[in-house]
DNA sequence: AATCTTTATCGTAATATTGCAATATTAAAT
DNA sequence: ATTTAATATTGCAATATTACGATAAAGATT
């Protein structure tokens, strides 16, 4: 085996992991740090700004793209890769919500 | 290859993204999920709400547990898990902080 | 048109993750 | 002391991820 089975989660606990999964890798914190960093996204030069080779950098850009975590534009001969405010919105409202129940709790455990 | 190359990031990214690496499965999210619904936190049915074998279940606590997300007590032969607040709160603002920062932009792009 | 620049894809090797059966461990219950 | 119940560990097979060299694709520059 190995694969994972979600179809036997909810909807939005198969999301939730999705998105952490593609945040749970230290070039692609980088990579977001990065964009938030730059002015204006035009980000041509996310390759000069990691410690790996270009393939690797592109292959990391892609997965955070497919989690719907950034979003690409072709301009000319380069790319503008940008940050999707919603999705980390979406995430903050997780950890937030998470957060919040703990608090409510006021647990008498651990 | 195939080893995260964690040397070249910083602390504070490699420590986001193991946080976020333990919540990248859906069976992880569902166990804090669980874990927020129960009232008091001896949960000792975690594995009958999960649709995983005992051993699955076992190795994604112990996952939860090592990226410091729960922390576990032994209590008699069962054992008693539980959210670990400060660490989600930690998770909630990178999040808030992302978007924070989102907002400061108001960027012309994408 | 030929070349340069930038990004993507392919192929492949190394390593990690997922899942479970079998077994071990540990404490409570009888 | 034996049995029962709950959780952990081991071992292993299937699959996924990470990384990069080589190569391709596509628009810009000359």
């Amino acid at each position: 085996m190995g694969a994972t089975k979600t179809d036997h989660f909810t909807d939005k606990q198969n999301a939730i992991a999705t998105l952490a999964k593609a945040l749970g890798h230290p070039a692609r914190v980088a990579i977001v740090d990065y964009l938030l960093k730059v002015d204006n996204c035009i980000c041509g030069d996310i390759v000069n700004e990691l410690p790996l080779a270009q393939p690797t950098v592109s292959q990391h850009l892609k997965e955070l793209k497919n989690a719907g975590l950034i979003k690409g534009e072709i301009e000319g001969n380069a790319i503008c890769y940008c940050i999707d405010e919603k999705v980390f919105q979406k995430l903050q409202n997780y950890f937030t919500s998470v957060s919040t129940k703990m608090e409510v709790k006021k647990s008498n455990c651990c």
